[in-house]
DNA sequence: ATGAAAGCGCTAACAC
DNA sequence: GTGTTAGCGCTTTCAT
C-alpha cells in the first residue's frame, strides 16, 4: 500500500517533481526518463494517492449523491445514470440516505463538505430549503434531481409529471375515448397534483369530458386503486378510460374490474404510470407512462460536472425531462381505418 | 469554503494546535478556551477537511461498494444496508458498478485504492481472482458478498442457496406434498446448482420423491417458467408441487398451469424464490423464499468495520446468511387436525 | 530537462 | 494548558 511517488523518485533516480510531471502527463521530460519512468510505475504498481492530490489541487474527482431511499424503486435507476456519466469524465460518487429526515439531510450536506466533493447532486424533502440556499451561497455546485424546491434558483434536472397526465390523456383520446376518469395519488405530493394538472388540461384541450365523480384521491396503494376503481364502476354513467397515477393502484383497479364482470379494455380502459415490472406481466398488460429515471441521472451528473469545470454558475439551468408513454393491452386497439 | 484550522486558530488567537485538540476531543484544553473555541467554530460553520485528515492519518473513512449493477434488484437494499451499517460508525460509502465486466471491475479496485478508502465490499464476477489476491496480499481489508470467488481466503457473506432450496421442499413435504418437480435457474450460475442442490439434498433426507422428468432446467425467465411447467404437466404423472428457483418463471408457470385448466394450490403447488414485488399481488399469492439483502449489507459492513478497526486479519471470516420463507397462498394450506 | 522547496489543511510529537 | 514544528503525498513555482 505505502507506495510513495518517492519510491518511484529513488528507483529511478530522479526528483519527484519529474515523477510527478509523467504522472501528470506534462511536458519537459525528456521521452528516455519518461519511459523509465513509466516501467518503474507498472512495475512496482504504483498507484499515487488521490487524498494528497484532492488536498493540493482542492479538487477530488468526487460527486456526492443525497437521496432519500436508494432502496426505493425509483432512485437505483437514477443512481446508475449519475454514476455512469460521472464515470466518463472521471469521477466517482459517494452516496448517503436521507429518508427525507430532514436532520438527515443536513448531516449529509456536511458529510459531503467534509469530504470535499467537488459537487453535490441531490434530492430533498421540501423543508430544506434552508440548507440549500447555504450551499448556492458558497457557490459551492449543486444540482436538484427529481424534486425541485421552489426559488432555489439552483440547477435542477426534474420530470414533468404535468406532461405524465397530459400524455395519458391525449393517447386515450386518440384511441377515441372521449370520457375519462382519473384515480389520483396521494394529492400532498407534487407529483400526484401535476398529474392530476396535466388530466384536466388535456381533458380541455382536447374536448374529452370528465366528471368530477370519476376523479377519485388515491394514495399509490393497491388498494386505493381498487376502492377507486369500484367508486367509478357503480356509477350510473361510466368513462370510458381511466388514467391512474401509478401501477399499483392500476392494479388495484383491475381487481375491481374483474370483481364487476367487466372485462379491460373491451368495457373500459385502464393507463398506469411508473412501468413496474408488473406492468408487462399482468394480463392485460398494463399501458403505463415512465419515466425516464436512468437519464435523470444522466443527466444531472452532466450538468453538475460542468458546472464544476466551469465555474460557470451561469450554468444554474433546469432540465424538465419527458415522461414516455408506454403502449399495450390495457387501453384498447386503435380503430382500423379499413 | 475555504475556512481553514488557520482562520478558527487566529480568530480564537490560539495556535492550531489547540483548536485540533478541541476538533478531535483531547485532553489538557481549559474548558474556557475548549467554549470559545466551539462557539467560533459553529458561528463561523467552520467544517474540517476530512482530506487533510485523511492524509495525514491515512484514514479516510470511506468504504467502497463495488457491485455489478446497483438497479439490479438485488443491490439497492444490499447497498442501503451498508450504508447504514456504515454510517453508524462514521463511515460513508463510494460506489461503483461494473456489469461483471473484468475490465471495470479492476478499474474499480484501482480506482479505491487511489480514493484510499479503507476497505472495500465487492462483489466480482468468478474470473477476477487475480485483483483479490493482490488485495489480500497488500493485507487490504475487503469483503465479499452474494458471490465468494473459491480459495480465496478473504472474508465474505453469502446467502445460502441450497438451503433455499431445502426450505421449498421442506415446507412442502410439511405440507403433505410427496412428489416434488423443480423449474431451475441458469444452471451455468452457482446459485442455480446450489437450489437444485438443496432440492435434491432436502427430497431425499425427507423422503419425498421427485423423477427426473420433474426437473427442468430454466434460465429465470418467465417463458422458461412457463415452458418448464408446462413440460411438467403434459405427463401422464405429475408431482403435486414444484419449487421454482425465481418468482419471474413461477408467474410463467401459473400460465401454464391455467391454460391447462388446472388450479392453483388445488391441483398443484407451486414456491417460488426471491419475493419480488408482484409475488403478493398476483392470485393466488405466490408463496416464495426471501434473500436477506439488507442484512447481508449490514453484515458485509460490520466485518468490513471490524477488520478496519482491529486491523485483525484474523476476522476474515465467514458468514453464511439464511434465506426465509414467505408463506402465501400458492402452497395449499396445512391439514388441520380436528 | 530537472531539482529544490514551498505549501495544501491537518495531527501528533515535543517543548515550554 | 498551550504553542512550535515536522510531516502526510502530492503539485507547482522558481532556479539552474
Amino acid at each position: 500500500m505505502g507506495l510513495t511517488i518517492k519510491d518511484i523518485a529513488k528507483k529511478a533516480g530522479v526528483s519527484i517533481a519529474t515523477v510527478s510531471r509523467v504522472l501528470n502527463d506534462k511536458p519537459d521530460v525528456s521521452e528516455d526518463t519518461k519511459k523509465e519512468i513509466q516501467s518503474i510505475i507498472n512495475e512496482l504498481g504504483y498507484n499515487p494517492s488521490g487524498v494528497a492530490r484532492g488536498l493540493v489541487l482542492s479538487q477530488t474527482y468526487t460527486i456526492g449523491l443525497i437521496i432519500p431511499d436508494i432502496s426505493n424503486p425509483f432512485f437505483p435507476a437514477v443512481a446508475r445514470g449519475v454514476e455512469d456519466e460521472a464515470k466518463k469524465s472521471g469521477y466517482s460518487v459517494i452516496f448517503c440516505n436521507t429518508d427525507n429526515n430532514k436532520k438527515d439531510e443536513k448531516e449529509a450536506i456536511q458529510l459531503m463538505k467534509n469530504k470535499k466533493v467537488d459537487g453535490i447532486i441531490l434530492s430533498l424533502s421540501i423543508h430544506n430549503k434552508q440548507e440549500l440556499k447555504s450551499l448556492k451561497e458558497n457557490g459551492f455546485p449543486v444540482v436538484q434531481i427529481d424534486r425541485k424546491i421552489p426559488d432555489s434558483a439552483l440547477a435542477a434536472v426534474t420530470i414533468d409529471n404535468v406532461l405524465s397526465g397530459y400524455r395519458a390523456v391525449e393517447y386515450l383520446v386518440k384511441l377515441g375515448h372521449k370520457s375519462l376518469g382519473h384515480i389520483t395519488g396521494d394529492l400532498n405530493t407534487k407529483t400526484a397534483q401535476d398529474r392530476l394538472k396535466g388530466f384536466k388540461q388535456a381533458t380541455k384541450e382536447l374536448e374529452a369530458v370528465y366528471k368530477n365523480e370519476w376523479i377519485l384521491e388515491g394514495d399509490y396503494s393497491k388498494k386505493a386503486g381498487y376502492e377507486g376503481m369500484k367508486t367509478i364502476l357503480k356509477q350510473d354513467e361510466r368513462p370510458e378510460a381511466v388514467f391512474i397515477a401509478n401501477d399499483l393502484m392500476a392494479l388495484g383497479a383491475y381487481e375491481a374490474v374483474y370483481n364487476y364482470g367487466l372485462e379491460i379494455p373491451d368495457d373500459i380502459s385502464i393507463i398506469g404510470h411508473d412501468d413496474i415490472e408488473v406492468a408487462s406481466i399482468v394480463k392485460p398488460e398494463l399501458t403505463t407512462i415512465v419515466q425516464p429515471k436512468y437519464q435523470l441521472g444522466v443527466e444531472a451528473a452532466k450538468i453538475l460536472i460542468k458546472q464544476i469545470e466551469n465555474e460557470d454558475l451561469a450554468d444554474r439551468k433546469e432540465i424538465v425531462l419527458d415522461p414516455e408513454l408506454v403502449v399495450r393491452d390495457s387501453t384498447g386497439k386503435e380503430q382500423e381505418n379499413e
